[in-house]
DNA sequence: CGGATCGTTGATCAACTTCAACGGTCGTGG
DNA sequence: CCACGACCGTTGAAGTTGATCAACGATCCG
């Protein structure tokens, strides 16, 4: 509750009266690691904001593997953007890597906030523009490079996240193997 | 212009009295095929929406070969987001991939702009979101299928766009060489 | 007509996957 | 508190996928 009022000041100037009752249109929830907080299947109708702890947002493939489309740490936003918005089931799971605690808001009640307070229009468009940004960058980063390159790259510049996420769930991020991963450390530390 | 406006009052349900104004905000330009918008290096100080043609996102990789990120086709926008939010200078090129002509629109008098209209963080809010939804679904295909797949399923899902781009830029965005499409499109036919 | 650009074809090669098996560690229930 | 099982990381061999390279055709445009 702290962490988004914060958040949410720094990112759009909102001053600390109105994101008292901002913050009141979300719920706070604490989730244990591996609970799923959406099911492919489900209308994803709800919006989260990781205060602490860590979240992902993954499918699991034709094999039956999971492969994993975005993480969220402290400060990051998640939910299935597309069935948030149209209302129609979604294709994913969000699942607490991590033992968590998240604001969530629904579609409704965000829609209610954004009426009271149109100036989180702006931020919300900042958070979605950066992550846009983001996306940009790490399509860029993943054509460019080997398998190999890129898992150097990535922890090189995010070695912190690399040790709190295991290794699997690393790999289903990049898109390889488990198995792949563990040749790459063999070489890296060689 | 036109469908620049058509397009904010349809998102963003903005009366047609605002879009006029708004759309002074724009200058209108014609680029020929293969004229370059943005060029690595450069600042990427403006927003492109595309009225008419094809516009693309791309870089060059270590190799020399071109990886294109993403196209913008009509009533869609492109640009660098985090050159044009930070300033800093781009590691992209922005091309037309036909003769197109395009609304222009500089970091300042966007800012100018949403000041006046509030209504139209809204609009760039929900166009960044649509965004973020259609990269999660994305890198769902991406990570889902194999190159045959995705090339299929691609190509039976935008079946105009696929007659539109030259296969070696088409092959650029999927992420595989040229050599290879036309393997795959070889064993297709047959 | 002539040159550049784009698509095609086939051979060779490297990157990465798959499968199967083993070892360590963590947590939970007895 | 110990022991068992589940989970996670590792290893190596064999098999695929897709890249690379080089050469040739076709088409478009000046």
């Amino acid at each position: 509750m702290e962490a988004l009022q914060q958040h949410i000041k720094k990112i759009a100037g909102i001053p600390a009266a109105d994101t008292r009752e901002i913050a009141s249109f979300f719920r706070q929830i604490q989730v244990k690691k591996k609970e799923n907080l959406l099911r492919e299947g489900m209308v994803c109708g709800l919006n989260y904001f990781v205060e602490q702890g860590c979240l992902r947002l993954f499918f699991t493939g034709h094999n039956g593997t999971e492969h994993t489309v975005q993480f969220a740490l402290e400060n990051w936003w998640l939910s299935d953007y597309t069935s948030f918005s149209t209302q129609r089931p979604s294709e994913f799971y969000i699942q607490a890597v991590e033992p968590s605690t998240v604001m969530v808001i629904t579609c409704q009640a965000q829609e209610d906030m954004l009426e009271r307070f149109p100036a989180m229009e702006r931020y919300f468009r900042l958070i979605h523009q950066r992550v846009h940004g983001a996306t940009q960058f790490r399509m860029k980063a993943m054509h460019d490079q080997s398998r190999k390159e890129l898992y150097e790259s990535f922890s090189s510049r995010f070695p912190e996240f690399v040790q709190r996420v295991p290794q699997y769930l690393l790999a289903s991020y990049l898109g390889f193997t488990p198995e792949y991963l563990s040749q790459l450390r063999k070489k890296k530390i060689s």
